[in-house]
DNA sequence: CTACAGCCTGTAGTAACTACGGGTACAAGG
DNA sequence: CCTTGTACCCGTAGTTACTACAGGCTGTAG
């Protein structure tokens, strides 16, 4: 139970190479998503077993974590790959990196705006409703007005 | 100039007939989505000219001004579908209306919340740089931190 | 008569995956 | 030894809501 060889792991919890799969459970992102990163070069193609397989190392499994982090703050993969091409260059300052930090905080701050603008008329207009059973609704003649 | 014939209208400002630009320009719907809109079925398949392009009447204008509005206040396109069901069945009820719409505000106010505690992580982490030339970054750290 | 705008159709591209189909590889149980 | 089950392989299609062509016809103004 210590020596999880499908998923790759050897000793101790210390990972020195990891399947897929075993990549895919330790960090939370889908299988296919691996593969897909893969693809569009977000992820390095790993080296291969014998019989094909992926086989992933610590390396990989930081840079799948800094990926996903990345993501659930809601940059968008072309956001992501302006920050790892910054980290890959190594030659990246802090300041550039804020730079990408604070338009994304803008763009969401914008998003929360039109969200709240959405969440009042939608309030508005669901309370002029008497939730009669008359065919006669105040929503549908705000959505159908001249 | 007040009988613009290539818009498909007539006189004194009042509509007969439309083609596919006039509807684009007065609901402000590209014409491409009008088209697309009318291929999965939530727009109906207007009569044909006889050289074969599309007469919209003021029922059109109407509807699709109501689909405009709804995709406008957030309502993805299947929800506009059950809202337009609703409608084209003639016996929706102010409630079930209003279910629909609440059940929307709902996802908004999901969605803002979301969205803030992302604008408080990001603020954060950005707080946390000086901003310097060196490569030591601590919004990179906190991405790839273990 | 010749531009040029406007319309037609159908398909591909966008974002970021997810899911599927069809096939191979390998370990454990009987 | 064989079977069963899981994990992996690849490539493609589906998702949402459009947008953008490509290639061709029509219709009108100068």
């Amino acid at each position: 139970m210590d020596s999880d060889v499908t998923d790759g792991e050897v000793t101790g919890g210390e990972v020195t190479a990891l399947s897929i799969g075993g990549l895919s459970r330790r960090t939370g992102v889908h299988l296919e998503t691996v593969r897909y990163y893969e693809n569009i070069g977000i992820m390095p193609a790993p080296p291969r077993s014998a019989a094909g397989h992926r086989r992933y190392d610590r390396e990989h499994l930081k840079r799948l974590t800094f990926v996903k982090r990345s993501r659930e703050l809601g940059f968008t993969l072309k956001e992501v790959r302006a920050l790892l091409a910054l980290v890959d260059g190594g030659d990246y300052t802090c300041g550039e990196v804020q730079d990408l930090t604070l338009k994304h905080l803008r763009d969401v701050r914008d998003k929360i705006a039109d969200l709240q603008r959405l969440e009042v008329t939608l309030a508005e207009i669901s309370d002029k409703c008497a939730r009669g059973t008359i065919p006669d609704c105040p929503v549908i003649e705000t959505l159908f007005r001249d």
